[in-house]
DNA sequence: GGCCATTCAGTTGTGCACAACTGAATTGTG
DNA sequence: CACAATTCAGTTGTGCACAACTGAATGGCC
C-alpha cells in the first residue's frame, strides 16, 4: 500500500501531487468569479470579506478584524483606508484605548449590504456544489488550515 | 431540508458560511508553511512552483509554464527574471518562433532540485493528512476550480 | 505578395500578503 | 511611582496576481 513513508521523494515533487497548488488554483479561480460578481459593487474580494465582518459584528478594532480574517495591520490598514476613501467605512481612534482604531460601516456601507445579498448565492451556484458538499469541504479546509497554523517552523527545516 | 433554494440570502452572508474564505485562509496557511520550508532554498512558493514545472518538463515557453500554473505573462515575466537573476533559470528567445521565450533550469537550478526533494514530504507531514485524504481533497479542489473557471461572467451580474 | 487578425512576452498600474520596523499607548513588575 | 515589556496601528519594501496595454512576430486569407 502507498503511504507517506513508502512514497519516494521523487513522486512527491510531481506538480499534480501538490495539494497546495490545487488549493492555490481553486482560490484564484474563486477570486476571478468574485471579481466578476463584486465588480458592480466596486469592491475587491478582500474588501468584501472585511465588510462581511463589519456587517456581521458591527464596529470592531482593526486587530479584531484581523483575527477574523487572519490578516495583519500591514494588509488591513491600507485596505481600510481605501474602503474609507470609497465612503463605505469610518475609522476612529478608540477612546478607551488610544492605541486602537475601530472601523464601522457608514450608511453607504450599510446600503451596500443590500446589494451584496445576492452575491453568495450566485457564487454558490457557480460552484455547482450542494450546500452539504460545500459545508463538508469547508470543514476539511478549516481543519487543514488550523493544523498548518500550528506547525512549528523548526519542523520544516532540513536539519529539523 | 436545507437546500440552495430554501436558504435565505441573510444566511449566505455569514462569514463562516463562505467556502471561499476557508479556501483563502487554507491557501495562506500553506503559503506560510512553504515560506518556512523554502527559506533555506531562497525561493518563494510561486518560484518553487515554476521550478517544479521546469524540473518535470524541461525547457518550456513562458506560455506553457503559464498553462500549467494558470498564470499569465504579467506574473511570470518578472518572476522568471528574478529566478534568472538568482542563477537558477536561463531564458532565450525561441529560434522557431521569435515571439516566444523559453525558460530552462541552469546547473544551479538542477542542483537545487536535490535540496528541494525533501520539501513536499515535510509539507505533507505538516498537514497531518494521509496520502489518501490529500488525494481526495486535491481531486475535490481540482473539480471545483475547473467548474469555476468555466463560469460565464454574465451569470454573476445582478441582472443576469 | 499584401494586409489584417492573432499570438506572444513584456510593461504599467492597482491591490493584496507579509516581514520587519516605528512610535505611541498601555500594562506589568518591582 | 518608575521603567521595561507588550500591544497596537501604521509604514516600508518585496513579491505575487491580474487587467489593460504595447510592440514585435506570425499565420491566414484574399
Amino acid at each position: 500500500m502507498e503511504t507517506l513513508d513508502t512514497t519516494r521523494d521523487e513522486d512527491f515533487l510531481r506538480l499534480d501531487h501538490q495539494i497546495c497548488f490545487s488549493l492555490h488554483a481553486a482560490t484564484r479561480a474563486f477570486n476571478g468569479v468574485y471579481r466578476g460578481a463584486l465588480k458592480e459593487l466596486g469592491l475587491t474580494y478582500p474588501q468584501y470579506l472585511v465588510l462581511l465582518v463589519l456587517w456581521e459584528r458591527g464596529e470592531l478594532p482593526v486587530k479584531r478584524i484581523g483575527e477574523h480574517l487572519r490578516l495583519d495591520s500591514g494588509t488591513l490598514s491600507p485596505l481600510l483606508k481605501r474602503l474609507e476613501a470609497a465612503g463605505y467605512v469610518e475609522r476612529r481612534r478608540s477612546a478607551e484605548d488610544e492605541r486602537s482604531v475601530t472601523a464601522r460601516v457608514t450608511e453607504d456601507g450599510a446600503a451596500l449590504r443590500e446589494k451584496a445579498l445576492g452575491v453568495p448565492r450566485r457564487i454558490a451556484a457557480a460552484t455547482g456544489m450542494s450546500l452539504e458538499e460545500i459545508r463538508d469541504l469547508r470543514a476539511q479546509l478549516n481543519r487543514l488550515a488550523a493544523r498548518l497554523d500550528e506547525v512549528d517552523p523548526d519542523d520544516l527545516t532540513v536539519c529539523g
